[in-house]
DNA sequence: ATTATCCCAGACACCGATGTCCGACTTTAG
DNA sequence: CTAAAGTCGGACATCGGTGTCTGGGATAAT
């Protein structure tokens, strides 16, 4: 993952050039905007995208299966950052979860197209486990929100994190399909989860039949 | 879409034989559990799975994408009978919507594979046109909740929809990943869903960003 | 019983995508 | 400056999927 600055110790090739970072960016970058348009999008494309040949793909990734772990840890690390930069750990559990999906959920629709690719390429497990850099932050603020009686405790947390996922999700689709504006987009969906997530009056009428 | 019964009336071909029906039956259930398994299944595939050799599929469809056309119209009609039985106009919007969902979610569930190949297949428009035999008979029991103040009328009947679906969506990734245990999972995603789009009293710390 | 309809079995051409290779050229590090 | 590292441009083999066609055999309608 994170490249080394100054560290004199690299694995085999003994010169490592500045311009084959650069192409590996390229290429991370071109296959997260195409997959996430297109998640059957060629090597070619991609390429083309990145402003480089195809062989160059296969230098850096061997397969494109291995392209394809490497931008989902790309796009994984990124919602990670912007979580973290958004303090998940500060203030009420309501306002902090709020802040934290104004600070991802333009990330994470984007991305959307991405989650169904690596939904039908991994595991449901392996696909969960490649996430916890995002899961890990949220748990917490999820459960002192429990704790604080302020989301609802009859569920359990990683339900409450899948369906704060799908409502984000749900909402960039919406936006796609031209249901839903773009500047009320955000309220909406915030407000959709909140209410979906909260604590609220029991429904009786629920139990009969 | 629905095959006549006793018309005399066809179109074409003189004599149409009863095999050929039954084929055509076979092909659109196979390729159904195929689709919802793997939607990028191949033509070999759903014909073994229908018991039929590959040519057969092209005498009654001639493209692939003719037979995933048929195929979701199929879907379709199944989960829009499934919620005509259930009733939707009778009751109070709450029970009514539950037992709505209690009698489609598992169909709905099944065929959420599906709808990831026709998300990318179709534009956002043309497959929100195709679910309108479901969409049709939700609109009007959403509506009558959001008069009799059950549902929120702060959003969309689209959107509480959506959310709807959504929800329903992810139970089923959930019972996969095993997260969720299947017995369980029903009332959570009621509950869940009531909760989402049921009238609450307005959280106020929202406004503060 | 006859006949049109339908299925099977397999071959075929075609296409696009993946992965490999190589020689010529360009860029970078020392 | 020079040598190594990297990219380019294209050719190549391979694979799997789609769609077409055939002839022979089974099956259902009249």
């Amino acid at each position: 993952m994170a490249k080394k600055t100054t560290t004199p110790e690299a694995p085999t090739p003994k010169r490592r050039r500045a311009d084959a970072d650069r192409s590996v960016a390229a290429i991370l970058d071109a296959a997260l905007e195409a997959l996430a348009s297109d998640p059957d999008s060629s090597m070619s494309e991609i390429a083309r995208r990145a402003g480089v040949v195809r062989a160059t793909i296969y230098v850096h990734f061997p397969t494109r299966d291995a392209l394809l772990d490497a931008v989902m840890d790309y796009a994984v690390g990124q919602v990670a950052e912007a979580t973290r930069e958004a303090d998940p750990e500060r203030g009420e559990p309501v306002e902090a979860l709020a802040r934290v999906l104004r600070a991802t959920w333009r990330q994470l629709a984007q991305f959307h197209g991405l989650l169904a690719l690596n939904t039908a390429r991994l595991s449901a497990e392996e696909l969960h486990r490649r996430h916890l850099p995002v899961l890990d932050q949220l748990e917490p603020l999820i459960e002192r929100g429990q704790k604080q009686g302020a989301f609802r405790s009859d569920l359990p947390v990683t339900w409450l994190l899948a369906v704060t996922r799908s409502i984000v999700h749900t909402s960039s689709h919406e936006i796609r399909a031209g249901r839903l504006a773009d500047s009320e987009a955000e309220d909406v969906m915030i407000s959709t989860i909140l209410g979906a997530i909260s604590e609220a009056p029991a429904v009786s009428s629920l139990e009969g039949r």
